[in-house]
DNA sequence: GATGAATGAGCGTTCATTCAT
DNA sequence: CATGAATGAACGCTCATTCAT
């Protein structure tokens, strides 16, 4: 499963700086991470256009011109936003998966490990996945979350398929998107009708271990 | 393929409306006629927010308060979008999925149906899919549009499953959300990279039916 | 005098729009008077910059809105201001001039009738010939007012010299902007010291006539 | 030309301060004159409204809130340009209208000085022409630059009445300001048009020198 | 003396909606 | 039935200024 592990190392940009003039002090760095904070929250529990800047520095205990000061204007907000949940969602998952020995062990992983991090951080999963419904999408690094999963399915498939572990006869690039796809629609679905997370581990992995496995 | 025929009949209300004073002349219905097909081009081509009930009315050479003649407000206008267009993009699916034969022939009659109406009615197919993200979900019809879809293939492949099409032993209420989400995500994916639709519609029949075909 | 007739022309197209459609009800056309009324008095009396279009729709006793019915926005409204003081001035003063039958005759009619306006405008002919220290010069039609009014006076004492009653070897061009700029700081300069406006008419048409008249 | 060396010796109080404690260290100073460099700079490539304090101790390599240890406040800093710039002006003017002879050598001393020094700094004179636009007015010592200007010049001129070079009955205190007025205004207008200096300058004099030589 | 993060009143502007005509 | 002028709450954002460090 090492395929998983050369994760995205994209925009950390603004996450961490290491030049240390525009590092800033540390009073400086604890507004950003609250504003962070408090715009993450409000961006997931009332959606980007409900969430005003003011509301996000007021809750932050802050200033309204505070919030200009460290992020460009809204939208560069919701950006760090979703670079920072992304990040944060790959390395959820890619954690989980590094682990598995086998095909119905990496499904499984990679899907306990989307619950998990769904059942901790709710909302954040969607928010990421819609981001390009509110951001010009070529803003967003390389497309969108849910095409990047598929991108990286891909390619363990592919390796997979070397191994012998997969059938040898798919077009891997649209079986990963096909893959991710289900997931996420699969989930979705099941987390709001409140159903067993088993039985959709189940399903899920079923079905995708049942399409992919090679016949004698 | 009898399954698929039980149509959507829904949130018809603001379609049709039986009240005999409010159903109107024909200059009334021609006026609502219009605002909703200048409507319709508007959401698709601007999007929800950048789209104005100003800008609807002018288009569509009306006063600006001939609008809220016809809407209660832009959302019930773009509700009234959305209904019409997710029952359009039913039909042009289902009349062509119902003369399918087999498993294959169905899978890729749906897809090469969602194809040719992504292709005739561009950005609309992703407009109605997005439509609870700008729509506080419950407003709509019984959940998203993808969900819906979801819903019938489950029901469609319980009723095959009974045949001995596919294999008895799923959890039908989720495959069928997968299988729409791969649908979904594998053709948005193939459509956005421009890659050529004979390719999608064979790998993605090739999954799907490898995944359900039974076993001996 | 004929030559000082035939008057600007320009820019009148935000004062009268002879498209049917455009020019508006007479709701409408009220409205933009009275908003342009207070503008005028208000970028006269506290200028440009403290003049909040806020301020001008309260006192117009209409709401915020209305002012971008009317104007693109405030730099808009500042030009059509200046565009209807402009031709104010220039009718006021031509009107005068061309009554005029001799050089001295010519000045003082020229500098009785900015007195006038001056004194029933407190204001205006300031604000009009500042104008380019708010609007970014090229949008003015052709300059300042006062490069204006100085080519006109130069064309105007070509004339006479053809004629004979002005001397014939003057670079006119820079004559006529000499003399308005004359005429010009002489005036505020009194205006402001409060000195007598007969004494500044006397001096003026002096120094000009002096300068202006052939010698044997 | 003694006349016109008895130069403006007024609001020098924001460019030397004699109170010792106040007067500063070298450093104090070195960062004083940094940031009126800058503000100078700023304030006639951008205008006052364009210019933020922010702007001009970044430029100047200090940090925001050493501005207002020199400056009140932004108006304060305008105001020790301005100042600064007129006594620039003022020295230019007079050292080379110090050396004429004559009414026409004094008069082309006096362009010829204007000229260069606008050719030497642009914009510096035009702002500091302007600077009532900006400021109160009675904030700025003894009005207009022009104004003072003026006076300086009808002092001037009085006395060449009295040695027979000008002519007796003018009123010089209305005629002062009328020279200036039309030198500011055949100059800018020359300036901006692109003319030859020559050709101004020979204009202007021919014209102020025939309406002030006494004739027999 | 110097700093720069923080401030918040205030800016110009938009737009979904109303209502007199 | 249709109109379009009018509305005003609300928006995202700026910037001269303060003050704790």
């Amino acid at each position: 499963m090492a395929g998983l592990t050369h994760a995205l190392h994209m925009s950390q940009s603004s996450l961490e700086d290491n030049n240390p003039a525009a590092r800033g002090t540390k009073r400086r760095q604890e507004s950003r991470r609250r504003l962070l904070e408090v715009a993450r929250r409000m961006f997931v529990e009332r959606g980007y256009h409900a969430t005003r800047p003011q509301d996000i520095t007021k809750a932050a205990g802050l200033g309204h011109g505070t919030f200009y000061l460290h992020f460009k204007d809204k939208q560069d907000c919701f950006m760090a936003f979703i670079e920072q949940a992304q990040a944060e969602i790959d390395a959820a998952i890619i954690d989980r998966a590094a682990s598995a020995k086998s095909l119905p062990e990496m499904v499984e992983a990679v899907l306990v490990s989307i619950y998990d991090y769904a059942e901790n951080h709710p909302g954040v999963l969607m928010a990421a996945m819609n981001a390009e419904t509110v951001v010009p999408a070529d803003k967003l690094g390389g497309g969108t979350l849910l095409q990047r999963w598929g991108e990286k399915w891909g390619e363990l498939l592919k390796t997979q398929a070397k191994q012998g572990l997969v059938a040898k006869d798919f077009d891997f690039v649209i079986i990963g998107q096909a893959i991710v796809g289900a997931i996420h629609q699969a989930s979705s679905f099941s987390f709001e009708r409140g159903r067993s997370r088993a039985s959709l581990v189940k399903a899920l992995t079923q079905f995708i271990v049942r399409a992919l496995t090679p016949r004698k």
